[in-house]
DNA sequence: ATTATCTATAGATCTATAGATAATGC
DNA sequence: ATTATCTATAGATCTATAGATAATGC
């Protein structure tokens, strides 16, 4: 029974283990470039090769493709945020240094950005179906870099959540613009500007 | 006849002197709200108090109506920013100082700051209608903000588009945290901290 | 048996157009 | 005459459901 198994893995098989996970990759691409409002199931339907109640069979309806996608995404993105709350650090420079790092990957996956970026927008009505995950989301980040400047030493006139914000804040916004005209912005140096910045300051 | 028309703008008729204004005003609380995408033509007469085809009369298409919407709220945009040029300013400090005066009204006008947020989130996509106008948008801020630094005294080695990259960042990350969770970021003391924490490395 | 997927379609909604009528300004 | 606004509707699209059929796993 183990050889029927990974013989059917080869191939398609394995590529698309399991048609769930290969609708949820197809509308991350579709709701990251088009937007959850932008996106029909339709387009859904036709790019994973299915029909629409093909589609509906997964997912019972759009708002919970939606959740889907975001679950997936959010799960893989705060199992990074682990592993950096895991790594040591002695000092404002060397927390940088990690969040350089850290956010440097980001250049790399810009469909996964522009998803959360352009989710964000439509979310901030009350009334968007994922509303209430995108508080809660930055609720939690500025939750994490709180607590690992509590664990090092940040000039102690600091407001730690109002720091948070502001990090938080860059990235986000140099994600904008980096989004709508790649190649007048780099992320990467940007950012380590900005670091360069305040952390002198920091430091006190 | 002067007596006609002073009479006729009492009331309703002086408050929407033009429909044409009107519709814009009330569009641009919807695409606010709820998005280009994610507002209907329907909606818009509704409030309006017309029929759809009594809003198509004004504006043509529903993008036109998002390009009215745009250049109108553009326009006052830059003309503030026009006052923020004419000032003196010595030094960062003078430079940031205006800045967090300049800002602070975001705070009172919640509705126009969501506008820009929610359908720059939207017109990431290249084909929204409205990329163009947000890639130019945010090429003419950069622009606006690099200018101003090369008539103060910025420390040299600091590249002056990076910089104003960052400080944009931050105001349109903070934006969204804030629209998010109103009670749960001070835009006004975030940004400061951001200016306090900065400034003393521009300075040199 | 259970899971996957399809056809067919209801019912709602959306943008935009055609063409008519009412109101306004010279 | 011109501008403002309406009724009616075409034509496209969208989400979701009902019910049937095909494929798979024990």
């Amino acid at each position: 029974m183990k050889h029927k198994n990974e013989a059917a893995q080869t191939n398609k098989t394995r590529r698309r283990r399991n048609r769930a996970d290969e609708i949820l990759e197809i509308a991350t691409k579709l709701f990251g470039q088009y937007g959850f409002q932008g996106t029909t199931l339709a387009m859904v339907a036709e790019v994973v090769g299915l029909t629409e109640p093909g589609v509906l069979h997964y997912f019972p309806s759009k708002v919970h493709l939606l959740q889907g996608v975001l679950a997936y995404r959010d799960a893989r993105d705060f199992e990074k945020y682990a592993a950096l709350i895991a790594l040591k650090k002695e000092n404002v420079a060397e927390f940088f240094a990690i969040m350089e790092r850290f956010w440097g990957d980001n250049e790399k996956i810009p469909a996964l950005i522009q998803l959360f970026v352009v989710l964000v927008g439509e979310s901030i009505s009350g009334e968007h179906p994922s509303h209430h995950f995108f508080v809660d989301r930055y609720r939690r980040q500025r939750e994490i870099f709180t607590q690992q400047f509590r664990q090092i030493s940040v000039r102690p006139d600091v407001d730690l959540d109002e720091l948070a914000s502001v990090i938080i804040a860059v990235m986000d916004g140099l994600h904008i613009q980096w989004l709508l005209d790649p190649d007048a912005v780099n992320l990467t140096a940007t950012f380590s500007l900005f670091s360069k910045m305040i952390v002198p300051y920091l430091e006190g």
